[in-house]
RNA sequence: CGGGACGUAGCUCAGUUGGCUAGAGCGCACGGUUCGGGACCGUGAGGCCGGAGGUUCAAGUCCUCUCGUCCCGACCA
């Protein structure tokens, strides 16, 4: 198995080394596109079943639509195809002939499903529709890394229908916190909230929230994002229903996604110089017990007494290594690599003493524990304990990383530093905001939700401030 | 799509001014000895040198085109 790039040295190098030394991804032979391995795939598996769950209960359904969109369809929301058509995958062909009508790949659905919402909104009666689908979608980006950005990319896509913007409004805020949710309690990556500036919001939106999160060398990460759609995709796309006066009304839409970039944010936000590091409740594996043992009849008894630990972890997720190709070391170093937050070694030296060593992955400690210590409500205490350590200690890189500025060239020497999340005042014009892309390659991630201190100036235009934004370089 | 680096075994790479049968380490298969932090010995399999075209008596090596990967930009989840 590779050695692992360090991450201080290379990071991006690093990031790839991870992905491969851990088994998740590979590359397909298909331009910007990866294979999910099994390892990979069961990350995204945990995060289905959990955001699903999440989803349900507040009230959406699930459902799905065509992966093809007809050109006429997707061309109806002026803004919106402006934003998306330059990086769509289009069929011009089908049944070896040309096509009457080009099909898009569904860079994202609002545009066949809000022509579906169309025939079943008629009355008020028919709102709140709420619907989710967990698709692919297609876009083609110039340039892609594994997770992070790639020109196929698995995600969910809400999509809702509301009477009144109050209504859309409270849905849009109800996504975010559930991404916010989820990122924090399954994911243990703490995430920054607020809304996108004009310029960065999504094509044909009202407005857009996002959460943020910090990856280990400083860039900023989306990860979940949620918009208020106003009523211009239900003028596009001809919704209309009839209110309890028999009056005909325009509803409000939101749409909101949570992608497997989140996969990659996962690794930059919690790996290390050893590989990847996963927050238990994530785990594909919770818990690796490895044998150690000579040939010869101790061998039988180490197994016995491991299969037997594995027996009684009811509830957990546990792994028995007995392969008898490998030597201990190895599969220590192997499971490390692949992020199993808690391992067991159990040999003759630990039978003798009726014992086993205890090894974190978190933090790296080992400890001795009686067999009859070692009970499933012990390591569950302890797998929660390790989820609740990797959340403070990301939380505390942000803490670390975040900072408050006035003066553009504060601004610049975090950026050109050590990154981080750096807020602060704007005065609203997409003229600063380009010019400090372009001097410092950050971008504003998002808009605090305080209004700035009276008084106070943008720090690089030196004009009233509207906003408090942050400021970072991004992913 | 612009700038840079690079495509030789599954992986990481070596391969001299163009020259004979293309190499190493790791991994893989088999046998044996091992097993408390990436074990060791032996044997073996594995290559139209990314692809196409060209120059040449002769191309992994030189030229052109093309496809792909990685990094830095612009675009974006």
């Amino acid at each position: 198995m590779q050695k692992i790039t360090d991450p201080a040295k290379d990071f991006p190098q690093w990031y790839l080394d991870v992905i491969d030394a851990a088994g998740l991804a590979d590359h397909a032979p298909v331009k910007g596109c990866i294979v999910f391995k099994p390892y990979g795939y069961a990350l995204w598996e945990a995060v289905q079943r959990d955001l699903d769950a999440r989803i349900k209960s507040l009230g959406v359904q699930n459902a799905y639509f065509p992966l093809l969109i007809p050109e006429s369809i997707l061309q109806r929301e002026k803004d919106h195809i402006k934003g998306f058509a330059p990086e769509c995958a289009v069929v011009t062909h089908g049944g070896g002939k040309e096509l009457a009508e080009k099909l898009y790949v569904r860079p994202t659905s609002e545009s066949i499903i809000y022509t579906m919402f169309a025939k079943w909104v008629q009355s008020h009666r028919d709102l709140p529709l709420k619907l989710n689908q967990w698709a692919n979608v297609v876009r083609w980006e110039m340039r892609t890394r594994p997770f992070l950005r790639t020109l196929e990319f698995l995600w969910q896509e809400g999509h809702t229908c509301h009477a009144t913007k109050e209504d859309a409004d409270r849905m849009v805020t109800d996504a975010l916190q559930m991404y916010v949710d989820c990122d924090r309690e399954l994911l243990a990556i703490p995430v920054l909230t607020g809304r996108k500036p004009e310029h960065e919001k999504f094509a044909g939106a009202l407005y857009t929230l996002s959460t943020e999160a910090l990856a280990k060398d400083g860039k900023a990460i989306q990860a979940g994002t949620s918009h208020n759609l106003g009523q211009g995709f239900s003028e596009a796309y001809d919704v209309s229903y009839l209110d309890t006066e028999g009056k005909a009304q325009r509803p409000w839409m939101t749409s909101w996604g949570l992608s497997t970039r989140i996969i990659g944010t996962l690794i930059v936000t919690h790996g290390d110089a050893k590989g990847l590091r996963l927050p238990p409740r994530i785990a594909p594996i919770q818990v690796v017990i490895i044998p150690i043992y000579k040939s010869g009849p101790e061998q039988e008894q180490v197994l016995a007494a491991c299969r037997k630990l594995k027996d009684s972890f009811t509830g957990i997720r546990v792994h028995l290594d007995d392969r008898d190709e490998k030597s201990p070391g190895f599969k220590f170093n192997e499971w490390e690599v692949k992020g199993v937050p808690l391992r067991i070694e159990l040999g003759p030296k630990d039978l003798a003493k009726n014992q086993a060593m205890l090894a974190r992955r978190d933090t790296g400690a080992k400890e001795a524990l009686p067999l009859e210590a070692l009970t499933p409500a012990h390591l569950q205490t302890l797998l929660e304990e390790i989820q609740s350590s990797m959340l403070a200690q990301a939380q505390q890189h942000m803490d670390l990383h975040t900072h408050h500025v006035s003066t553009y060239a504060d601004l610049k020497k975090h950026i050109e530093g050590e990154g981080g999340l750096v807020w602060a005042p704007w005065d609203g014009e997409l003229a600063t905001a380009q010019k400090v892309q372009e001097e410092t390659k950050a971008s504003i991630r998002l808009l605090g939700e305080e209004p700035p201190e009276a008084g106070a100036m943008d720090a690089v235009s030196g004009k009233p401030a509207k906003y408090m934004a942050v400021y970072a370089k991004a992913y």
